[in-house]
DNA sequence: TGTTAGCACTTTGGCATGTCGAGTGCTAAC
DNA sequence: GTTAGCACTCGACATGCCAAAGTGCTAACA
């Protein structure tokens, strides 16, 4: 029994269970690939295949489908990747250039990877640590809630209404605002948190428990605020593939919306393989995400945030791999200096 | 036969089909409602109301369950508003205060109503004609692309990037700043449309072109940009109750997604009863929502922004329109003046 | 005229049964 | 190590049957 016969077969397996949603016997593996060898031996080679947990029988008599840990052979050893058709490359190009706003960007990321994989997309706000602060504004919105606004030069805006604690007026909250501009302008935000506790301790005694409040603000805005975010697009295609997901969509849905699941598991996919991540089935953490794969990959500096996409475990990787990737490298350029 | 009581049995027929989702049965009619009268009276009165197409029999020995036609007229004149529990009130108002973020007052209503409702919820973004300009930013990203950012009273940022047609340095763009904060500071957004030509008019010809540009961004800005967005939640409602879908949740999600379809739906709906309106199956006039219904209702300044929630035309309508009605109140006052 | 009782008729859904085909596992031969 | 052959298993599907639920209709009743 030779050792790379048995990795085609399992190949030979997930590429046609993938395109027939249906478990795949001996005999139509020798029918549809000519492995040069007759269905028993498959089947001998299926059976080892079994033994070693990468494929599985769904009942006695069945053909066999692909465990998570075979799709993970497969994903790690097997596939090649498969590169995009000529029209694919162009889409890519022309919906994403001639957008300037992130929002917008973004949103239109997640629509084409969408319809390119025919699964849910979602992509992680971009961190901005590197970006550099332009303006900041502080507007007096009741006698102790004051709206911060950070604009930073990359044309992205946080906003964020704090409560400084103490009564202001308008026009000692324009000195507070002019005194942190005047030292935290041009500042990238990643350092923001340095930068900030020199410029309160300079501020008069009686304004210095707001100064503080603001300073805050100014933190959360700089650091946590965006990237806990994302956008994705798509969830009708869970539907169509009803198929793929026996028992309901119910769970996969409910992942979706907690964003805050979703964001974990993107920070945590490790990037093993062709730059791109993949998370199969039970892999998962989370336990209604137990049929469903990620493919998810960084983008932007440090490849810091994620974009990736989520579906069915029975996916056609290498395809959908490349795509993800392709998106990500666009999208990288696009945001890029 | 009487009309009040043909009326009764229609309730009857709706709340029972709402409780145990399967038609409903003459027999098991009288037996559940006291309604003074033997199963084959109610028959007769059945067959008038199917005569009339305000419900329907599946098939020949079945019971029977109401057309959209039928929970037109439920909704209408039967159906008296239940008042919420107590413990639901106090959910409302405990989730709904401490918040202070637009964005965050949204995001935790839809939470809410969509778990009030076990529906999807939807929220429009409200409208800001009334909110008083702050403050006006213009950031130069480039040497034409220029980030215009409104800032007004009630907390609301808004932000865009244009293009404005000719190069400018910073010294230029901080005098257009200022000028155009000088003469619209206190402007109400709604009124923006009418003052912005003076200003325009009265910036030195060379730095026309750039004001007419910085004008219209800003006259967007104020119009149309956030009101087109909305919040949602609960998608995964739509799974649970995947028995109301027959066939596929499919393009319910699809319109969900495309918010243009649900920002137009929501907008164009009438608000008859009880302040609240409802667009029940094929009345909505999207072909994806035909087995779906809307109840939805206005909130804040005009009631112009909308909140509501979309499920199975199988709903139990009395009580989604109460939650429906009183989230919109709550709201309403929070982000009233 | 409206209501009721009774009855024949229809349809669905569950259940048992039988058959067919796909696919496996095993053994023996090559 | 590979192959052919064969018995066996299991699900999918069709068939037939029966009980339950519900209707429509007719005739009697108040």
């Amino acid at each position: 029994m030779s050792e790379p016969r048995k990795l085609e077969v399992l190949r030979a397996i997930v590429e046609d269970y993938v395109h027939s949603r249906e478990p795949v016997g001996s005999k139509a593996l020798v029918e549809r690939h000519h492995l040069g060898v007759s269905s028993a031996t498959i089947r001998n080679d299926m059976a080892a295949l079994e033994e070693e947990g990468l494929i599985t029988a769904p009942h006695t008599s069945a053909g066999r489908i692909p465990t998570d840990k075979g799709y993970r052979l497969f994903v790690d050893q097997i596939s090649a990747v498969k590169p995009l058709s000529q029209a694919e490359r162009r889409a890519i190009q022309s919906l994403l250039e001639g957008s300037d706003d992130l929002d917008d960007v973004l949103e239109r990321t997640v629509r084409l990877l969408s319809q390119l994989t025919n699964q849910v997309a979602v992509v992680q706000y971009p961190h901005l640590s590197r970006a550099l602060i332009r303006h900041i504004e502080f507007v007096l919105l009741a006698p102790r809630k004051v709206l911060v606004v950070l604009i930073a030069d990359s044309g992205k805006v946080e906003q964020r209404v704090i409560d400084v604690g103490q009564d202001l007026g308008d026009d000692a909250l324009a000195g507070l605002r002019t005194r942190f501009l005047g030292s935290l302008a041009g500042t990238p935000l990643g350092q923001l948190g340095q930068s900030l506790p020199a410029v309160v301790s300079a501020v008069s005694p009686g304004h210095r428990q707001a100064a503080q409040a603001l300073a805050q603000g100014l933190e959360l805005l700089a650091h946590s605020s965006r990237e806990d975010r994302m956008v994705m697009a798509g969830t009708a295609n869970l539907a169509r593939s009803n198929v793929d997901f026996p028992l309901s969509i119910g769970p996969v849905l409910e992942a979706l919306e907690e964003q805050v699941v979703m964001l974990r598991l993107l920070s945590e996919m490790a990037q093993d393989h062709h730059g791109v991540a993949v998370s199969i089935g039970r892999e998962n953490p989370y336990d209604g995400l137990a049929e469903a794969s990620v493919v998810a990959t960084g983008y932007g500096p440090d490849s810091a945030a994620k974009v990736g996409i989520l579906g069915p475990t029975r996916m056609d990787y290498p395809t959908t791999m490349a795509a993800v990737r392709a998106v990500a490298r666009y999208l990288s350029r696009i945001l890029g200096p």
